[in-house]
DNA sequence: TCAAAAGTGTTCTGATTACACCCATGT
DNA sequence: ACATGGGTGTAATCAGAACACTTTTGA
């Protein structure tokens, strides 16, 4: 049973961005100007305003740092123990982005957001507050949810070659796949489809597009 | 990014505490008695204190209502639309809580807790806030964890027997499953197993008793 | 002896795994 | 011509679904 009386517990909102990247699934930081976590790198996160939904909140900081709140957006855990922030209790809801182009954000990575940067997700920084956990958390939940191909939309433009939507899976699930077995999983599927169009331009033999349905 | 202005949100926990009835699945709500929600009834809550977690906060709920923190307790979802509370803005962060023996919480429906009373989940009366919504969706999560059979422990006793557990599938699952093919699953699963002992003094043959590993 | 729940096996289908070679292109 | 990634099929195994009759007990 909820009653009025106010606590003094600060509630925020904290984004995991994560988009593929090189080296595997990569999530964008900010670094800390401030003490008690000065120098260490921390998810970008919002105080949620009073009238302001979580949902909105997390698209508020999306905007400020992505340039753009038409992600995939997912909320992924409530993180709330009293030492997670040595500056006084907070709660942490914590929402996952998806994203598909890196380098739409990267054209935000210049003045004001010079703090902003990708790290892999296998090899993180000094992290502020219990963010290395959430991290972790968000990374197990993406894996889980990978039995529906569909998860992967999000992560991959619109068109794609079986390869990268192969990369993409195997990326997020840790596992290598063979070949020949993914495509029937594909095709079982039935969400993602062919395209009469190839990758041409890439090196070597060109690949027939798939788009998700 | 967090930073430590405060705000005026007032972080809740309600608790869904579950249990298999005689109809189904049963919720144990409070009835409420003032104003806006007066009559309405309500999944039972607390305010987070300042110093404690958001799980000793849901056992502190447990202890106060069922008499018992050892229950299975998972975080199920945050809540926080603006409009949720009439009074003012509140999150909830809800939990359920799993329950094998209605019975022991039934001794604690007396004196100061007449307010409380069990529901079919199927069958709500008038609720306060959000709460239909909430229950609906942990009763949409239990079904979807439930292709972990270990999901029903908390909901039998220790030992029990292959129609009571088959009723709880069901019951969680809203599908009937054929006898054979269900000691099949269960089988394969290995995470029940065959006891010596057989259940005795119900109606009719007496039936073998498994239990958890 | 009857009512009610306990107990039991086979067949079919669809998904998953293991596994190896030729093809099309750019350099 | 060669290096690189694109593209393809078969056989074995396993889980899930459909399906009906006999057994044991208490009343």
């Amino acid at each position: 049973m909820e009653n009025g009386i106010p606590n003094k517990i600060v509630v925020a909102v904290d984004t995991i961005i994560l988009a593929i990247g090189k080296g595997g699934l990569e999530v964008l930081l900010t670094q800390f100007k401030y003490e008690p976590y000065e120098g260490r790198w921390a998810l970008p996160g919002a105080v949620v305003g009073v009238d302001e939904s979580l949902e909105e909140t997390a698209k508020r900081i999306l905007v400020k740092r992505v340039g753009d709140s038409r992600l995939h957006l997912e909320q992924l855990y409530c993180f709330g123990n009293p030492d997670r922030d040595a500056r006084g209790r907070s709660i942490s809801v914590a929402y996952f982005a998806l994203l598909s182009e890196k380098e739409k954000v990267n054209n935000h990575l210049t003045g004001q957001y010079l703090d902003m940067k990708w790290f892999d997700t296998k090899h993180l920084p000094d992290m502020a507050f219990d963010h290395r956990k959430i991290i972790g958390v968000a990374v197990e939940k993406l894996a889980y949810k990978l039995d529906e191909i569909e998860i992967i939309r999000p992560l991959l433009p619109t068109k794609f070659t079986l390869s990268e939507l192969q990369r993409v899976y195997e990326i997020l699930s840790g596992k290598k796949i063979d070949k020949r077995n993914f495509i029937k999983k594909v095709k079982n599927d039935e969400t993602v489809v062919l395209t009469t169009e190839m990758k041409t331009g890439g090196a070597y033999r060109p690949a027939k597009l798939f788009k998700f349905r």
